[in-house]
DNA sequence: CGCGGCTTTGATGTTCATCAAGTAAAGTGG
DNA sequence: CCACTTTACTTGATGAACATCAAAGCCGCG
């Protein structure tokens, strides 16, 4: 079950360099007051679609996923969020319901901050709204850029993004254990459990990869940055 | 050609009431002052990928696309900018360079807006820089969610996706004159020119729409709704 | 131990891009 | 203004890419 944990003061925090070290140390003071640190084991669910927006969700160290249900009941993934993200995208300042469900997909601690505190400390903090905007942004293009780089490409291109996402991006090695299920590689990339499962198999017997089970190590990751840059 | 127009006063426009509502006259009259009002007409780029950004970019009016060229020299166009948006999407923040090119697709006024008064008055007016977030989220949300919806749909539902875009949304009429070719919507859902004629046949046969040459008439709005949604 | 979910492979059919070829429309230069 | 070129549009035929269906092994869990 996900529970509160004990207060890290924000001030002795290593992701204070993130956005806040804009902010004075009343400030951050502030912030330590209104924020609740959780713990969620995988498979844990933050927040639902629909659930009322009342905190800012930062996660400190695990992996979540963000994801819509489409009306046919099909989950769609819109994107992994990793450390040092602020989850919940930009629709925190424009919507007042959460837009996607967020679940762990490793263990993970997550801050939630009031909203109404950051948005204190937006409009009295000018350095701080500036630094702010630039991270949020950043992850808003990331965002859309891998969408249309993975919806422009077929299906060995989008296997081989997946594979050097996690090996560049999560865990910046070339062997590691997949925190994804195949099912859910398929709802993040647009394509079929199947063909998930047979173009990693298709892979492995090139000798790009080598898999046993969730483990998977990249062989060759200059040859899988072709494949994915061919498409 | 694209020509500087006769400056329109900001503390006139009737598009203050969009985020620079809550700006002083003083504060206005500053952008009002580091401001240029720019005519493109249809087919002229207003700034490339790669270019500098030196600028905060608002359409007064018409019609622009945001598009980038990937590495197998195909353009892909990642969204349409309409009148009260502000183009070039989040990456003014978190970029020194345009990642998108943006060209005008029907003829458009645009206000160019010095960046660093921008960031100037975030910094000094809270209430200016939280609604502005609120502004800008909105806009880079519903580029994701309509990426996500496109790509998460067969051609039928996508066709219904941008027939639906220009009535509803852009136009607010049944019969409009489409201000882009039939390549562009390729390009702008991903799928291939041949084919978004093919189905913007289909649908004329079914009685769906009607056809002639640019000019689109839906019949039907409601089944048309139904293809969207049944993908 | 048995049930349900995840994984895997093969076979089949659908969806879609691509190729080809032709018509219409829209610029371009003399 | 007319021949010329280019670009947009349209339809059909073909094959590739991909989803779906089916069946079986595997694993964790109550």
């Amino acid at each position: 079950m996900s529970k509160v944990l004990n207060h890290t003061n924000c001030s002795k925090c290593v992701h204070r360099t993130w956005a806040f070290d804009k902010l004075t140390e009343e400030e951050l003071q502030l912030i330590d007051d209104h924020k609740q640190e959780k713990y969620y084991s995988k498979g844990e669910t933050l927040c639902h679609e629909g659930d009322e927006i009342k905190n800012f969700l930062y996660l400190r160290s695990g992996l979540v996923k963000l994801l819509t249900t489409e009306k046919n009941q099909k989950e769609h993934i819109i994107s992994l969020g990793k450390p040092f993200d602020f989850i919940g995208l930009l629709s925190i300042f424009s919507n007042d319901q959460h837009i996607y469900t967020i679940t762990a997909i490793e263990n993970s601690v997550v801050c939630f901050v009031d909203l109404g505190v950051i948005k204190k400390l937006i409009r009295q903090n000018g350095d701080f709204a500036l630094d702010f905007m630039e991270k949020i942004s950043k992850i808003s293009d990331d965002v859309i850029n891998t969408r249309v780089s993975i919806n422009t490409k077929q299906l060995r291109g989008r296997i081989a993004y997946i594979l050097m996402f996690f090996a560049d991006y999560i865990y910046k090695r070339n062997e590691f254990e997949l925190p994804v299920s195949r099912k859910e590689i398929a709802q993040l990339i647009d394509m079929s459990t199947e063909n998930v499962i047979r173009i990693l198999s298709e892979f492995r017997k090139d000798g790009l990869i080598a898999i046993e089970g969730k483990n998977i190590r990249v062989n060759d990751p200059e040859r899988l940055n072709r494949v994915y840059e061919l498409g």
